[in-house]
DNA sequence: GCCAACGTTGGC
DNA sequence: GCCAACGTTGGC
């Protein structure tokens, strides 16, 4: 299949590009993902192979920071199963599993982090799903002239 | 911290 | 199946 690109958000406090830059192999796995829409996506669309546009949400300056490359497609989510996690959920067994989750690893970071203000001023950009009110999927499908115009005004 | 928008839950 | 209440997201 093949590659597409998609926007993964993750709110720097928690879960940064840098931390990701600094994870053995340059690799995490993406866990905690708990909306219908967005697991589907994951367990169903995204790819070995795939490019992820690193988005920080829910901070100061909201912008995509990096590229990563997906490197393992949908599995379990092993939080799910854990009574210790925040995203544990009783309802969901390895049998039954209710959240999946990918591997994901650094690519680069942009030159320059491209901000959501920025991203709105671009008439190319214009029916990017991150742009749409009231939009607030974790996971979202990201056209390949809209990655290529995300990576240019970032500086590569 | 506020609040709009959306998603989920659960009573009926 | 409806929908009110509640919880979460995420920009500002």
């Amino acid at each position: 299949m093949a590659q597409r690109f998609w926007l993964f958000k993750s709110e720097p406090d928690v879960f940064s590009f840098a931390d990701l830059e600094r994870a053995p192999a340059r690799t995490s796995t993406w866990d905690g993902v708990r909306n219908y829409q967005a697991r589907n996506l994951l367990r169903d669309e995204v790819q070995r192979g795939d490019g992820v546009l690193f988005y920080h949400s829910s901070t100061a300056t909201p912008a995509v920071v990096g590229t990563a490359l997906v490197v393992r497609a949908a599995f379990p989510d092993p939080s799910q199963f854990d009574p210790a996690s925040p995203y544990f959920d009783a309802k969901a067994s390895p049998a039954a599993p209710r959240w999946f989750c990918v591997a994901v690893q650094a690519d680069r970071a942009l030159t320059r982090p491209v901000t959501l203000a920025e991203l709105r001023t671009q008439p190319a950009l214009a029916q990017m799903v991150l742009l749409r009110k009231g939009m607030r999927l974790s996971i979202q499908p990201v056209t390949r002239p809209e990655w290529q115009a995300i990576l240019r005004l970032g500086g590569r």
